[in-house]
DNA sequence: CTCATAATAT
DNA sequence: AATATTATGA
């Protein structure tokens, strides 16, 4: 074929590796292009195939990673699903790499989300280049080899510590990074926002304006509320014990003060001030139970949080 | 210690 | 988004 000059080419190989190296060191940039790197990949893999000098490290493989024979010669597949068979070889051509310490991982982990400027909270949904092999379970602490000629980058590299062989490994061949740490400490609990008398007049009138706090949505109060630096979640909690509370007593006369626990909360983020207490308090007697569409929730206010503790 | 509340997890 | 759970402060 039109590559038997490459393979003739005694430099070939070590160019190619290291190509594929740097590809990877690199795949923090790449990571918006991880098909290019798929397809970069595949054509190594075809390539490989030809290289008679990788035919002892095929034959090691299958020793250390027995777990599939069936991708000796034949091609069981038909065409069409020859791809998808391709597929998984690399994701073994992968794996054995990594074993033989030739392949530069990136961190799986980072210490603190400083690492490729992804943090990795809870939910930050920052994007993450890299995905782990389901089934392979990675030890922390390896370094890259140094080879001569290849440029690899210092990155600490993983090592495959054991593999399982009943999970199937998925196209692609990296996972997210540690679903979760180990709950260390979530960074810190977020400093308690203190929902003042006047922020919960704006949170009350939002409450209005949408149909009721059984209709309001969190995000759409807190763009009503327009309060700087007031995050969805903050409203949602906010909401979700409003709920509680007037489910609990339906009707009562409204006290939203005693904010006493907002200590170092800013607070003042609220342009306006207005006077919270001043709503219509007509009791509807028969108000026990909170129908769905309780559009007087404001009407009735609450006093679900006047009490004098401590 | 208990309770209310806000943060976070599911 | 809705609930459930957990962490914190009073």
């Amino acid at each position: 074929m039109g590559e038997n000059s490459k393979d003739m080419d005694s430099t070939y190989i070590p160019k190619r590796v290291s190509d594929i190296l740097t590809k990877l060191s690199l795949i923090h940039d790449y990571s918006k292009k991880s098909s290019e790197l798929d397809f970069f990949l595949h054509s190594f893999e075809e390539e490989m195939r030809k290289v008679d000098a990788f035919k002892p490290i095929e034959r090691l493989q299958k020793e250390r990673l027995p777990w599939k024979e069936k991708g000796k010669g034949q091609k069981s597949d038909s065409e069409g699903d020859g791809r998808a068979k391709m597929s998984i070889d690399i994701n073994e051509k992968r794996n054995w790499m990594s074993s033989a310490q030739l392949w530069t991982t990136p961190r799986y982990q980072e210490e603190e989300g400083s690492g490729f400027g992804c943090n990795f909270r809870s939910r930050g949904g920052a994007f993450v280049p890299f995905k782990k092999p389901s089934g392979v379970t990675i030890k922390e602490g390896k370094r890259a080899v140094s080879v001569d000629g290849l440029a690899l980058s210092p990155v600490p590299v993983a090592e495959v510590e054991s593999i399982d062989l009943n999970v199937k490994n998925e196209s692609r061949c990296f996972v997210r990074p540690q679903p979760q740490q180990p709950h260390q400490q979530q960074q810190q609990r977020k400093q308690r926002r203190c929902w003042s008398p006047e922020l919960h007049k704006l949170f009350v009138d939002a409450l209005q304006i949408l149909g009721g706090a059984q209709t309001a949505t969190p995000k759409q109060i807190r763009e009503l509320m327009k309060v700087e630096g007031l995050t969805n979640d903050e409203v949602k909690s906010h909401l979700q014990k409003y709920r509680l509370h007037i489910r609990k007593l339906p009707s009562s006369s409204l006290s939203w003060y005693q904010q006493a626990q907002c200590g170092s909360v800013s607070n003042p983020t609220v342009a306006s001030s207005s006077s919270p207490q001043d709503h219509n308090m007509h009791l509807r007697g028969s108000a026990k139970r909170v129908s769905e569409e309780n559009e007087d929730d404001k009407s009735e206010s609450h006093s679900w949080k006047f009490q004098k503790r401590v």
